[in-house]
DNA sequence: GGCCTTCAGGTGACATTGTCAACTTTGTAA
DNA sequence: TTACAAAGTTGACAATGTCACCTGAAGGCC
């Protein structure tokens, strides 16, 4: 039996998904709460029980978004075949992939200015990275390993995505500079 | 006497300074047409006199934006006062000032996809920079270095815009990481 | 079982905004 | 002087976010 609780859960995730779709399809002027409402079967006013307005919606799906990749992190971290530096690669790839797959899910994921819940999952994807430098730099180092890495990570997956990074210009991509990222820690 | 088309021409620039100014104040939802006409004196049908739409009119704010940055290069690889590395240094350090000073702008430059316009007035601004970079490190080095710089650096100032990259969470900020990034150039 | 509260959902309405078409005005070239 | 082209204005319209109000049913309480 569905209880009233569940079917409304499963409106607010059908919402959630139907936005990311028009996000992925159209960027962001695809996301009218009148198609989201749509796709999602109930109507355009529907969209406001369950998110305060059409920016909370926005901020929802960054959020999710975010926790995906932490639990992506978490996983790799957590591999126990994997040579750390192997598993911050890999968390960087992570990145890259979403960067490359869904363009318009990564800009918001990075829009400004980051609410509270958008930090708390960003921050949560960081953790096992953090923990994964520790073991290569030590304690001290890892926070400025790892703002280096991420900051370099993230300008060139961002760069790639506008177009300003390509290999026609600048001889490299996105890959290449994370290897290079990357090739500034010790080897473990 | 003042000419048709200078009158339009300072139409235009007023145009542009009234959608910029908006743009910082307020950031991209408080540009709107009708406000844009209303700063620069003119009604709100006026811009299209100007530019084919609004998405337009933003694309010639990012653009001029990256000339000024241009004009700044420029002037600085033109200065025979300054190190060569000194140059890069100022060079990224006007990037971040940007970020800091007008993130709403520095947003918007960084939009996708970039068009020719921008790609072209961006280009304009990393001429220099790749050619003090070859000073350092050669031909064949300078575009990996340069896209490796110019990735950490406009990484670490989209995070830090964002509020993901804050000295409380990451003990650095963008300013370190900039010379991070720079103490990996030889000497010069 | 009957009643009542609560909340998901629907609908009408409104203000804002981007955009276009039609009109007016005014340098300027012929 | 006259005619043209370009700048500027205004009316209109569709799309959209948002709110107020209404409906209906799930589920707790007697």
């Amino acid at each position: 039996m569905i209880t009233r609780v569940e079917s409304a859960a499963a409106t607010r995730r059908a919402l959630l998904d139907a936005a990311a779709g028009l996000l992925d399809e159209g960027g962001p002027e695809a996301v009218t709460l009148r198609e989201v409402g749509a796709r999602a079967g109930v109507s355009r006013g529907a969209p406001y029980r369950h998110f305060a307005d059409k920016d909370d919606l926005l901020t929802a799906i960054a959020a999710r978004a975010w926790n995906s990749l932490a639990d992506q992190a978490v996983t790799l971290g957590a591999d126990p075949d994997m040579s750390t530096r192997g598993k911050v690669r890999a968390m960087l790839a992570g990145m890259l992939a979403t960067g490359r797959e869904r363009p318009h899910l990564y800009r918001l994921m990075h829009r400004p200015p980051a609410g509270p819940e958008v930090l708390q999952a960003a921050g949560r994807s960081q953790g096992p990275f953090i923990a994964a430098l520790r073991d290569l730099v030590g304690d001290a180092q890892a926070h400025r390993f790892g703002a280096v890495l991420l900051s370099g990570a993230h300008g060139a997956i961002s760069m790639e995505a506008s177009g300003q990074l390509t290999r026609d210009k600048w001889k490299t991509d996105a890959d290449e500079i994370l290897d290079t990222l990357v090739g500034l820690l010790p080897a473990g």
